[in-house]
RNA sequence: GGGGUAGUAGCUCAGUUGGAUAGAGCACCUGAUUUCUAAUCCGGCGGUCGGGGGUUCGAAUCCCUCCUACCCUACCA
């Protein structure tokens, strides 16, 4: 009973700590306070310090001392001795400075032990974590293909990083909307309409559904191309469709059901659902009031027979146009994504809009911002947040960017069962005497998250070197190592009995080993890997914290056997293997990567 | 011409927005396995952070300039 109490009080005073930087920066704060600083002037710059000299720094000192033109030293003396008078810190920390006025924080063995205790599941993570970005209602835009086409490898950066951006946010407390803004309106639907009528194979539609559409696609387009009758005859198609034919839209809509089926098989792998796939379809009869809107608080001009918008005050947009109405008279994606983002905000009531695509398209959202912005403020609207979330490219070997043997772009299905298939094989190789169903079950997650992974863990505006070896590899920051790291932990607890799971915290003796302190400092640095990703929106910091974690778990467990027979050592070693496994399970799946029992 | 992104070890990549002696993995050299999964771990080798200037206590990071690659730059998305 009074072992409760005690567990409950720490977890109250605990609570706080949750986020280590800041709760040194509030005291850091306070302490400045006390010493008498500029407090306006003054910064606490807190971040994990090198090992070597602590496990948190603050630097704030040094960067005030400049602007006062003061010595550095004295002001971190200052701050400390602050610092060392106010109990919260003292009792879990010890503090030091170093060189020009580096303060360092080295926390106490039993800190680690005591943050563990209080935030050891999913739910206290979850809760503390959802405080980030609660009240927000974000529209994540990200794959957006093109119907009557097959996936290749330039969609997965837009799925893999739009899906953990959705499920970073959700985790900080956002409400989330998966929006797939398909590309399925437009010029190739003639032909495709032309040779769909001609030379469709029934059964190969029903097989593969994208693969005959796409395969019907390319037909009408070459037909057209060698005979002038066929290509009027396309043109007559899209016409009909346009002018909203009965029969056309009929057919239209067949292949969208068609092309949406064939993309969901590709999304199921990758564990990927949408709430909506509102394309570029939905908006087209919503374009008239985009060109009135903008004309009418005077944004839009006419220029070279389009209806364009200039940012005046912009040294690029000034000169160069976002183009909203062709000179044919025709809408863009300019006008449709102007309508969209109208549509999320009075629809979805979005107070951020993440759009994910490739870097190319960088201009035009700048534009579009641009655009929103003033056309929102002079209708009194309040805009959304709009984070155009990019990425480079993907390249082969060669550093170019990455085909088949043929020459054409490679297949995302191809290449997910490329993945998957080699997954397979390594795995057999290893354990040839699992079941059959379980070995296909662990390469499919092996496969699967090992090209997820090989793209989260680069830095998204970068353009990375696709390899098989190295995606596949069980060294270096790869999936295969950190579901390995967690399987291992796994393995742990099936060897151990659960009776002696109970009371752990009361049983547990402080950490010793540099190992074991290696990697509680590394559990506690969770918090702070998930804020910088979620304020970057880049995945990878996530992941190369995921990597060092373990990293850490890898060291630890090579170096100090966990089931001893000493109880407090223990204890305190499967609390470690516990809360590792948390962080590391939660961090994957927050990457959108399943973990595994055994591999 | 204007703008953007990038250039870090032989290769593939990090580097928390100006902090301490620039870090990982591969490769190469070494050591550890009667073991809770060695699909691992410990150690070593390896650097003019594209070049040159500048800003300051302090620069891979900020400013200027040049070089190289890719991308955008009026009606594709």
């Amino acid at each position: 009973m009074l072992a409760r109490s005690i567990a409950l009080l720490y977890r109250h005073l605990m609570e706080e700590w949750f986020d280590v930087a800041k709760r040194i920066e509030t005291s850091a704060l306070a302490a400045a306070q006390q010493a008498g600083l500029d407090t306006e002037a003054f910064s606490a710059d807190v971040r994990p310090a090198d090992p070597r000299f602590g496990d948190m720094q603050v630097n704030g000192a040094l960067p005030y001392a400049k602007r006062l033109k003061t010595n550095p030293r004295e002001i971190a003396q200052k701050l400390v001795a602050a610092l060392e008078s106010d109990d919260a810190v003292s009792t879990v920390a010890d503090l030091s400075i170093a060189g020009p006025g580096f303060i360092n924080f080295r926390f106490k063995p039993e800190f680690f032990l005591n943050w563990l205790n209080a935030f050891s599941s999913e739910d206290a993570f979850r809760k503390s974590a959802s405080r980030l970005y609660a009240c927000e209602r974000v529209v994540v835009d990200y794959g957006s293909p093109n119907t009557a086409k097959q996936m290749h490898v330039g969609h997965i950066r837009s799925i893999v990083i739009g899906e953990a951006i959705c499920r970073l946010l959700e985790y900080c407390g956002a409400e989330v909307t998966r929006d797939n803004h398909i590309g399925d309106w437009g010029t190739p639907y003639g032909k495709l309409f032309y040779a769909y009528k001609v030379h469709l194979d029934a059964e190969a539609l029903k097989n593969d559904p994208l693969g005959e559409l796409e395969r019907l696609y390319k037909l009408g387009s070459n037909l057209a191309n060698e005979d002038e009758s066929v290509l009027e005859e396309c043109r007559q198609e899209l016409v009909q469709l346009q002018a909203g034919e009965t029969e056309s839209i009929a057919l239209w809509k067949r292949v969208n059901e068609l092309s949406i089926q064939g993309l969901t098989e590709v999304y199921d792998q990758l564990d990927v659902t949408y709430d909506y796939y509102l394309g570029e379809s939905f908006y087209r009869d919503q374009v008239a009031a985009v060109y009135r809107e903008l004309e009418d608080c005077g944004l839009a001009e006419e220029s070279k027979g389009a209806l364009v918008v200039f940012h005046p005050e912009h040294k690029r947009y000034a000169e160069q146009p976002f183009i909203i109405r062709k000179s044919d008279g025709a809408s863009n994606y300019a006008t449709t994504d102007l309508a969209t983002m109208l549509y999320r905000h009075e629809h979805f009531k979005a107070t951020r809009v993440i759009v994910v695509t490739d870097d190319r398209q960088k201009d035009h959202f700048e534009q579009l911002d641009l655009t929103t912005a003033k056309w929102f403020e002079k209708t009194g609207r309040k805009r959304p947040i709009f984070n155009h979330v990019m990425f480079g490219k993907i390249n082969g070997d060669d550093g170019k960017p990455i085909k088949s043997r043929s020459g054409d772009p490679i297949r995302l299905k191809a290449l997910i069962n490329e993945a998957v298939e080699r997954a397979y094989a390594i795995v057999k190789e290893k354990n040839p005497d699992f079941p059959e169903d379980e070995l296909e079950n662990i390469a499919q997650t092996v496969g699967v998250s090992s090209i997820k992974y090989a793209d989260l863990s680069t830095n998204r505006t970068s353009d990375y070197i696709f390899s098989w070896d190295k995606l596949l590899a069980f060294e270096g920051n790869t999936a295969p190592y950190l579901l390995y790291a967690a399987s291992r932990i796994q393995s742990i607890f099936r060897k151990i009995d659960p009776t002696e799971l109970t009371d752990l915290e009361s049983k547990a003796s402080p950490f010793e080993t540099d190992e074991e302190m290696t990697l509680a400092r590394k559990i506690l640095e969770f918090v702070g890997a998930l804020q910088v990703t979620i304020e970057t929106l880049r995945p990878h910091m996530l992941s190369t914290y995921l990597y060092e974690l373990s990293g850490a778990f890898s060291g630890f467990y090579n170096a100090n056997k966990v089931i001893v027979e000493d109880p407090g050592q223990k204890a305190r070693r499967i609390i470690l293997c516990q809360r590792t496994l948390l962080a590391l399970e939660a961090g994957l799946s927050l990457l959108g990567i399943k973990t595994l029992k055994r591999m």
